[in-house]
DNA sequence: AGCACGCCGACT
DNA sequence: GTCGGCGTGCTC
């Protein structure tokens, strides 16, 4: 056997270390470890022993072989935290393609360094006068350093670390030099604050229905019986999900173990999180991307001091170092955000059940619309799933209308509002109800085009459509780039050049022109840059500032608006030709979401679909609030097509700054990997992206579909051997069951 | 982050 | 000359 060598990360807290560096394995260790294995090496000129993480192994010597060290050893196998993680971090690149180094910084918690420096303050153990006379005597010397600290010392006792190293440009030893001397002492400070508290009485606790109480006691008897499992808990707005929540978290804390809530990145709704606070008090701690690195990190800290039993949060609070999880809640199961955007793109739902398995831990999903993944796992008995039926907080679901907008148009409307939903509007603002506007527009922008010759305005860099602004300017919403409207088309000279149907702007304009002096709000991607905004136009919204609320995706979701009476889906099918399989199910969700905004109070709510395909099944489900129905039809085509969850399905995208280079190694990549399996497997491409390029880069991607995940996988496996052979400039991205078509 | 190396002014 | 402070760059 030859020589064997290990690419070894010793430490991510500091970006000069940020790296692997290359190790000789000595012959008692081969075969001992793998990617992911902790070790430790000797480090620095001292050969200082660190601990470091192997990211890679390999015959190949890339270091001068004469400077190369050995790794010295495996540290004591323990069950530790660290442990828990690295093994996490070593499934999540294993399952979702990505390098070690990727996998180990989404796992461990925000950098160390963070709280030393913020943390770390210098403190003077002497009087100012015996300073300034040591000050005199430095400046004699002319030790402009230790001069510039003391006089820093003589003006304050407290100086923060980050201050002396950053600002005044002292380095670490002549801080050290004068600790020796007696001058100052480094104080680290560990205040490990909880970011949130609300002081608040203890909440009573409601007495469950038997619905809420069989679930609940069906997880609690399975975690006491040590066989945890995972539960789908499907149960509509409004009908008591989250205090079966509550009492399972309630029992789990009570024997000594944590609990992981996960929520959606957009709806930290905080009615629910309130809730919390009320039931576990400062136990609970609440994860989100507001949270400074060093707040993540007191964070992390006080959960493996066992300071916090509750973490809510979104998916990255999956990656909470708690010593023993008993359970993990999945709020909203269904929502896209849990999927992560950057390798490794995993799925919160399936590492939950990693970390679920890491810890001896049940999961518990819930949702009202759960995903199609969710439901057929359950079906197939794999997850036990219990129904929620009633809805609790009372409040009947509204009375629902499907519109045709084509037999609208055939009658000679060619308003974007029906006649029903003017009707439906006018009774509304008459009466003083509110009411709310949903343009379903993903995947859809305000694109301009000729009538003529049918050109698509487009972005040089981006390759997408450029939507229309107000003041006649062309905007790209990938790269910002932006650039005046044409009164001509650039491509035939026609003057028939404009915009084609409405964006949430347009649909005001139109709204105030039918009823002068409606008062609206707005809101989408544009006008709602900051977190901040959404808040105050959902608050504003809610102390009635205004008689309707027009948005896209972001109103349907969370927050409850009691005096909202009427909600009017404005076409619908807009995400349905979205050309991605996953566009029924986002129709289905979106539109029942929708018309649950209505009639949340005590007064009864009604909803209007206009859609151009009212016989569209996720439509027709949705104007139900029938998921099973649904479901039924929309797995069968899954089944039919080979998707997921049916089946499983593997993007593999391609970045390269050269169209030839790109298309090339794509087309290279997809045969050398997906070719040979025979029936198993199927190969959809490559093709470019459907965004060909953005910010000149070009990007092409190709499909394997297979029953098998494993085999994927293996693929997977497989690419990247190829790609480490090859040594190419392009990079590749993995993405396992999409939830966008690239 | 820690440590060595090399430069530069001060002092016996 | 040597000593000690201080910035710079490297760590497999």
């Amino acid at each position: 056997m030859g020589e064997l060598y290990a690419d070894v990360i010793v430490d991510i807290t500091h970006e000069k270390l940020d790296r692997p560096f290359q190790y000789r394995v000595p012959e008692r260790l081969k075969g001992k470890l793998e990617i992911g294995t902790c070790v430790t090496v000797p480090f620095g000129n001292g050969n200082k022993p660190l601990q470091g993480y192997v990211v890679g192994l390999g015959e190949v010597c890339k270091f001068d072989p004469g400077r190369l060290k050995s790794i010295l050893d495996l540290p004591g196998k323990g069950v530790g935290v660290e442990e828990r993680m690295v093994a996490l971090a070593a499934w999540l690149r294993k399952n979702y393609g990505s390098t070690m180094i990727q996998a180990l910084k989404t796992v461990l918690p925000a950098k160390r360094s963070v709280r030393g420096l913020e943390h770390r303050t210098l403190e003077r153990l002497m009087t100012r006068e015996e300073v300034l006379s040591l000050l005199g005597e430095s400046q004699r010397k002319k030790q402009v350093a230790k001069a510039r600290l003391l006089r820093e010392l003589a003006d304050q006792p407290c100086i923060p670390c980050e201050w002396v190293t950053g600002r005044l440009g002292v380095s670490a030893q002549t801080v050290k030099s004068l600790e020796r001397a007696g001058v100052l002492r480094i104080v680290s400070r560990e205040q490990l604050r909880n970011p949130v508290r609300i002081e608040t009485a203890a909440e009573s606790k409601k007495e469950l229905s038997p619905a809420q109480r069989a679930a609940a006691d069906a997880v609690l008897s399975d975690i006491d019986a040590g066989r945890p499992g995972t539960y789908l808990l499907h149960g509509i707005t409004g009908s008591g999900k989250t205090e079966v929540y509550l009492e399972i978290i309630e029992n789990v804390v009570r024997r000594g173990r944590q609990a992981v809530v996960l929520i959606p990145e957009i709806a930290l709704t905080y009615q629910t999180l309130i809730r919390f606070y009320r039931r576990f008090g400062d136990r609970v701690s609440v994860m989100n991307s507001m949270l400074s690195p060093g707040e993540k990190y007191d964070q992390c800290q006080r959960a493996k001091q066992g300071g916090i039993d509750v973490i809510i949060g979104p998916r990255s609070a999956l990656f909470t170092p708690f010593p023993n999880i008993g359970v993990i809640v999945m709020d909203e199961e269904h929502e896209s955000s849990y999927k992560s955007e950057s390798a490794p793109k995993y799925h919160a739902r399936e590492t939950a059940l990693e970390v679920a398995r890491l810890h001896g831990a049940a999961v518990v999903l819930g949702s009202a619309t759960p995903s199609l993944e969710a439901y057929y796992r359950a079906e197939q008995g794999q997850y036990r799933l219990f129904t929620l039926k009633e809805r609790l907080t009372g409040g009947e679901l509204p009375k629902t209308e499907i519109v045709d907008m084509r037999r609208e148009l055939k009658e000679g409307n060619r308003s974007i509002f029906s006649r029903r939903l003017q009707e439906l509007l006018a009774d509304r603002l008459a009466k003083g109800e509110q009411s709310i506007l949903f343009l379903n527009r993903r995947g859809y922008a305000g694109f301009v085009s000729c009538r003529a010759c049918g050109h698509v305005m487009k972005c040089p860099h981006c390759d997408v459509s450029l939507s229309e602004h107000r003041g006649g300017k062309l905007l790209c919403h990938y790269c910002g780039y932006s650039e005046p409207k044409p009164s001509l088309c650039p491509k035939c000279g026609s003057k028939y050049i404009s915009g084609f149907r409405a964006g949430t702007q347009q649909i005001e304009e139109r709204l105030k022109e039918m009823f002068p002096g409606v008062r609206c709000l707005r809101m989408d991607g544009d006008t709602t840059r900051t977190k901040d905004s959404y808040q105050q136009i959902l608050s504003a919204f809610a102390n009635r500032e205004a008689d309707v609320l027009i948005g896209t995706q972001m109103i349907v979701k969370g927050h409850d608006f009691p005096r909202v009476t009427l909600v009017g889906v404005l076409a619908a099918d807009l995400s349905l030709s979205a050309g991605d399989y996953r566009a029924g199910e986002r129709t289905f969700q979106l539109l029942t979401q929708a018309v649950g905004r209505a009639g949340r109070g005590t007064l009864p709510g009604e909803a209007v679909i206009q859609t151009y395909q009212p016989e569209h099944y996720a439509v027709v489900h949705a104007a139900a609030q029938d998921y099973e129905g649904f479901y039924r039809e929309e797995i069968l085509y899954r089944e039919m097509m080979g998707y997921p969850p049916v089946s499983h399905m593997l993007a593999v995208q391609v970045f390269s700054g050269s169209e030839e280079g790109g298309a090339q190694l794509a087309k290279l990549l997809s045969h050398e990997t997906a070719a040979g399996w025979g029936r198993d497997v199927c190969l959809i491409g490559p093709a470019p992206a459907s965004i060909e390029k953005i910010n000149d880069i070009f990007r092409f991607v190709f499909y394997v579909k297979s029953a098998e995940y494993d085999t994927l996988i293996k693929i997977k496996d497989e690419a990247e051997r190829k790609l480490k052979e090859w040594q190419r400039p392009e990079s590749v991205q993995f993405d396992f069951d999409p939830m966008n078509i690239l």
